[in-house]
DNA sequence: CTTGACACATTAACACCGTTAACTACATTT
DNA sequence: AAATGTAGTTAACGGTGTTAATGTGTCAAG
């Protein structure tokens, strides 16, 4: 037993070092620009042992999302116990706006990076996690909205226009791209107010 | 004369068409997957005429690029003569939001998709022309807040806000990723929804 | 009219990519 | 000891962006 035993230990062990590497490479350089040589070379093995381990170069970029999404929802549990769903809210938008602060390129790769995804299972698959999210998302409105604290409207729409909110100011943040348009020494100033200005924004939804 | 005039006319053609064949792919499969054997295949030249009237496959987006963002400023120029800078804003609002809504694939290519930058000129040069229409905001936030239709505050960061609020909606629309989260029949709604949501949003700013 | 120069387009090639097939070494089971 | 299975390798295929070398035809000068 204790010889299988290692030799998962050491399998796993692999995958992980597979996993870190790609991750690493893909935070670094972006899915299409990382190449499965460069991955094999950073962990020294060969190119081909990596197609043990993982079925293709798109399996790795899953593997990642998930674990990805696994760290969001990991932050946003303990909001679960914030009695008031508008407070719950606001502190959903806050942990959610930290999270694409601290990890931009998760953040990326989550939301924003595109990676081919050919079979329709691993493309409701990709939903799902994401869905899971939006699910607490849309229960915390709809109990707001219950409990009269939020404007009654269309649960899903209202709580996608609350998501695309935080997710405009996260996608900008996230890409250099659009961040030489405002002065840089104004990064934390703007972290605040998006946040200030995200609960503000919620209070004008009230009844 | 007439000789020379023609060629110049031919080359002109050819550019023409080098662009439109790779807009299509580019908007059809993304930048990564579209080759330059495609974009050559599509008007039946070889793949290396391609290099003789664009410097590599970069040229090409970043000359898409600067299309995509003439024909939106051509859009925002009318709203110039509105003459309330709150109703000015809230137009421009609309806008944008029907240009993504329009033209999903430029928006993407403008906003989102991610080509590779090396020179530091053509980086600037990139945010140029997204810098200039974001200056047309700045000026219109600011002219709000001097006539007091909008809170005083930091005219960069509430012009950011305000552009990261629609952008979050655009950007979801954009890519297929996110809008499994919520019915496709609720599309029309979602759509206008937003832009309530944004002119009710920014009537909040008020003083 | 011929010759040279020039512009445009092409073919051939290089180094890289994702991925598969075939193969080697080694451990385990029979 | 032979057979089976596992983990990793090398070699190869068809594709990629890009460059160098090579036509090919059109013009100007001798």
């Amino acid at each position: 037993m204790g010889i299988t035993a290692r030799k998962a230990k050491e399998k796993e062990a692999l995958t992980r070092a597979i996993l870190d590497a790609a991750r690493e490479l893909f935070l670094e350089q972006g899915y299409d620009r990382t190449s499965m040589r460069m991955i094999a070379q950073r962990i020294a093995y060969s190119p081909t042992t990596i197609y043990i381990y993982f079925k293709d170069k798109d399996a790795i970029f899953h593997a990642l999302h998930t674990e990805a999404f696994q760290l969001l929802g990991g932050r946003m549990a303990p909001l679960a116990h914030v009695a008031d769903p508008m407070e719950r809210l606001t502190a959903m938008g806050r942990v959610y706006l930290e999270f694409a602060e601290q990890n931009p390129g998760l953040y990326d790769l989550m939301f924003i990076m595109k990676a081919p995804v050919q079979s329709l299972e691993e493309k409701h698959h990709l939903w799902e996690e994401g869905d899971r999210v939006f699910q607490v998302l849309k229960a915390t409105v709809e109990e707001a909205m219950k409990k009269k604290l939020l404007r009654k409207s269309d649960v899903e729409i209202t709580s996608f226009l609350v998501w695309s909110t935080v997710h405009g100011r996260a996608a900008l943040l996230v890409r250099d791209r659009c961040f030489k348009v405002i002065d840089e020494a104004k990064h934390d100033t703007l972290v605040a107010d998006s946040l200030a200005i995200f609960t503000n924004w919620l209070k004008c939804l009230r009844p």
